[in-house]
DNA sequence: CAGTGGTCTAGACCACACA
DNA sequence: GTGTGGTCTAGACCACTGC
């Protein structure tokens, strides 16, 4: 007379789960048909459906029409990283936050850059340099440059005020952007900036960005000597 | 009579996507119920709720119950790394890959290691010391550590043939970790494996993995100099 | 309390890929 | 052809939470 409720997909995404672990299904091995576990589960075909996608997104199975849904043999894992904005991760630290504007220039595009963002010749850009502290101590040093051509409002803001990251965010939100994690050492003026001596090894974050194939902006962040980036999965 | 079809999830979420886009619905604007919706495009409210749902995985809305649907202010968004093996990996861009085991030890966990894997005083650990070469280039140096009270299997394993993240991956998969990416700068004797002047920058990740609770094992890959990590999103 | 999203159902049709 | 997963539907009930 207690049986707890009914069969939810997250009880199947489980039970399908520890099976895997548990060998029972073994690398390879042919799963049986949703519908023959939808019996045995006694639940909707659609609820071992949602499971089994869910299965298939983490990378812990493969799924076929007719072929049916195999263990996959090497578990391809992915890691999610959340982006977060400069601001919200000191402050989720604890620390307090602090931005300050560097330099400001207008210029022609260099370059390096014109290739990066595949720029007209003579492309007018903005380019800023900013550092973010974190209760006083140095956090992230900003190397940005934003394509004018895209953003002509730029020129306008204030950037002594507000950092060009949270700036862009509210003007220009929902772009598409690939990112780039390295490791660099730390120019004579990059260590000044982050106290740190020079040639230190820096966790340096590249991120390029376009709105609708336009390209925005490309920044890159160095981070303070000893900063690494976490993630589970 | 050319009714291209029905409205599927995906077409929804492409129309929602775009009008956020528009700002036809602004950041922080509140989005009609599901229930509208659906009446509007058509279609049952599940199909609604499928492309709402992905929209909120991908950070651009946020759902609250009673609340409803809101276009968030700042899109948190998140990257997806693959987590390649190095074989493949190395495969992938065109190299031929190569092997080699350095050192094999058994020996009592170290402080540092026992702290990080939470592992009983005393604890047999197996320490192995690995390169990894691309084109006979080198391409990762791998410090790992394994638990064999977690895997005994190990010991009796022949990591000349075999690299532990290979037969790691056929022994225990299905297994969960916690990545951290960093910048280290090279010791003398990495210097030398990776073929680079002591003291440069590299990439470095550090996994640890977990079965069912239980720590399996801990490695620190350090790669080669100007290797890199990308991503898009 | 009442409105919203979260989930489940039973059934249906379809697209695909293997035999 | 035929069996599989992919998707949609109409309806229902539930869980949470703002009012």
């Amino acid at each position: 007379m207690s049986v707890k409720s009914k069969t939810g997909y997250r009880d199947v995404k489980a039970i399908v789960l520890k099976r895997i672990q548990d060998r029972v299904w073994q690398p390879g091995a042919l799963l049986p048909a949703e519908a023959d576990l939808a019996v045995e589960f006694g639940c909707a075909r659609a609820t071992v459906n949602r499971a089994m996608q869910e299965l298939s997104d983490d990378g812990l199975v493969e799924r076929r029409r007719k072929a049916g849904t195999r263990v996959k043999k090497a578990p391809l894992r992915q890691v999610k990283f959340e982006i977060p904005m400069v601001r919200a991760e000191v402050e989720a630290s604890g620390a307090s936050y602090r931005y300050a504007l560097v330099t400001r220039n207008i210029l022609v595009a260099p370059d390096w850059l014109r290739a990066r963002l595949d720029l007209a010749p003579e492309a007018q850009v903005l380019h800023l340099e900013c550092m973010h502290y974190a209760n006083s101590n140095p956090f992230q040093f900003e190397d940005r440059w934003i394509n004018l051509a895209a953003v002509p409002d730029a020129e306008q803001a204030d950037f002594t005020a507000i950092s060009p990251n949270e700036w862009l965010v509210q003007t220009v939100p929902f772009t598409t952007a690939e990112v780039r994690f390295s490791a660099s050492a730390a120019s004579e003026s990059l260590a000044e900036f982050l106290q740190t001596p020079t040639g230190s090894p820096l966790f340096t974050a590249e991120r390029t960005t376009w709105l609708n194939g336009l390209p925005v902006t490309n920044t890159r962040l160095h981070f303070a000597s000893g900063y690494s980036m976490v993630a589970q999965y």
